[in-house]
DNA sequence: ACCTCATATCAAAAATATTTGATATATGAT
DNA sequence: ATCATATATCAAATATTTTTGATATGAGGT
């Protein structure tokens, strides 16, 4: 119940920042290596690879080893979970709770 | 430009933090006073304060005001606004940078 | 005008998130 | 095995967010 509104909040957290959204919008275009969106945003390394962790975790990037390059793209399913979520928390309810709602 | 990430991460803010989470939840089933909000939710009055002007602020919650009252509800088209926004930034996006795509 | 109640604002404290630089790990090349 | 490179992790510094309690504002009732 408790851990419910913290996995929704990880997910979001993903678009709460603005260096993340940035990230996702060079993400937009395809396929990414660490290395090229290094190139591309005002950060460190390490702070890239914090973000990078963040929206891993968030489930809408997904990453992938080659070698010694890890690719990140956007993950689709991920995308589309956060999208339905995001639907989802901000329709109205069937009334569940007859204490809660339809009250006043 | 730089702005634009500030905008779209302060519509984000309101799905980040569980406090925030929890009173969309109640306001799913309704519009709902903040003295009824109070009541449900474990916070301060300045803490749900605090809270609801992140929610009005970011698009998402409307409010009205009735006597000494403030009533607050869901958005439907800040709500909608933030789910097409949401799918925006998660979406292949057309080649408009050659330097920046396409590129492996 | 004064009082009461609901909400907002402020400022300080506490908690969290982000940045930064140093170090660790892991892969591929020599 | 050693080296060079890419990324991850750690710890400290900094910045931002959230909580809390006190006070201000503003509306309605007396």
């Amino acid at each position: 119940m408790d851990t419910k509104y913290k996995e929704q909040a990880k997910i979001f957290k993903a678009f709460c920042d603005e260096k993340r959204l940035q990230i996702l919008e060079l993400l937009r275009s395809g396929e990414k290596c660490a290395c090229v969106l290094l190139e591309q945003l005002d950060l460190g390394q390490s702070g890239l690879s914090y973000h990078m962790k963040i929206l891993v975790d968030s489930g809408i990037v997904e990453s992938r080893q080659e070698g010694k390059w890890v690719h990140y793209k956007i993950s689709e399913k991920g995308s589309a979970y956060a999208v339905a979520l995001l639907k989802e928390l901000t329709t109205p309810n069937a009334c569940l709770d007859a204490n809660t709602c339809c009250k006043q």
